[in-house]
DNA sequence: AGTTGATCATGA
DNA sequence: TCATGATCAACT
């Protein structure tokens, strides 16, 4: 039987924080909740980031941490990700924000997004919505890095994207463009403004937008690790 | 308003 | 049925 106590410091080293994240394994989101002193949500409708912010803690990432990966130090970025019992993922996944505005020089190698999935710490947990929130399962969280195609299908959409952004093009931007990174609204509501460019090169007022990792990506990076 | 953590819920 | 566009909460 594996022991997990909630740590009360970052991990100060990958093998470390590795051993933390396997002992998650096969626990359920309940009887983690309860070692960590939380209550658990019935549903996710309000408190949406709740299994996310769980995870972290639980493997002591440093609260509040911006910007910069969950583990700086370590260069590792903390996702969770809600999946069926075929272990496809159920939500795409939400990488950073999208500059808008002076993005003259912005390069693949140097963006947000190839920084931020550089080193990612997986968590894969049950998220079917016929399971309640507290007997969801934990899977097998696994380190993962993007091959050579994969930077390259994620850089290509990319690329795309920020042309058309840079072409003054964002509002006509859909959840539909790019194969496997797309850009959708991320905002508190839909009246959160932000700056952009406009047709014409001028600055403009439109909704913030974020990148996220379709499911397909999502869904190979998942096969890969489990194969 | 911006950024972190994401899932919800409705139109196609 | 399912992805897109919208939304929720905490913290800064």
């Amino acid at each position: 039987m594996k022991i997990f106590s909630i740590p009360n410091a970052e991990p100060q080293s990958i093998h470390e924080l590795m051993l933390r994240a396997e002992a998650l394994a096969g626990l359920t989101l309940g009887e983690l909740a309860a070692m960590a002193e939380v209550k658990v949500p019935i549903n996710f409708k309000r408190e949406k980031g709740w299994t996310g912010q769980l995870i972290e803690h639980c493997l002591g990432a440093s609260a509040g941490s911006k910007t910069q990966q969950d583990f700086a130090t370590l260069g590792v970025e903390l996702k969770t990700i809600p999946i069926n019992e075929l272990g496809k993922p159920l939500e795409t996944t939400y990488v950073c924000y999208a500059p808008l505005t002076n993005i003259a020089g912005i390069e693949w190698h140097s963006s947000s997004v190839k920084n931020k999935i550089q080193k990612v710490l997986w968590v894969p947990i049950d998220g079917r919505r016929e399971i309640s929130p507290q007997n969801r399962c934990i899977a097998t969280p696994f380190l993962w890095t993007p091959n050579t195609l994969q930077d390259m299908q994620l850089r290509n959409d990319w690329e795309e994207l920020m042309e058309l952004i840079a072409l003054g093009e964002v509002e006509n931007i859909t959840a539909k463009h790019g194969q496997y990174l797309q850009l959708r609204p991320k905002a508190a509501n839909g009246s959160a403004l932000t700056q952009g460019i406009g047709k014409n090169g001028q600055v403009i007022q439109t909704r913030p937008r974020g990148f996220y990792l379709k499911k397909e990506f999502t869904h190979i990076i998942l096969e890969n690790a489990f194969s």
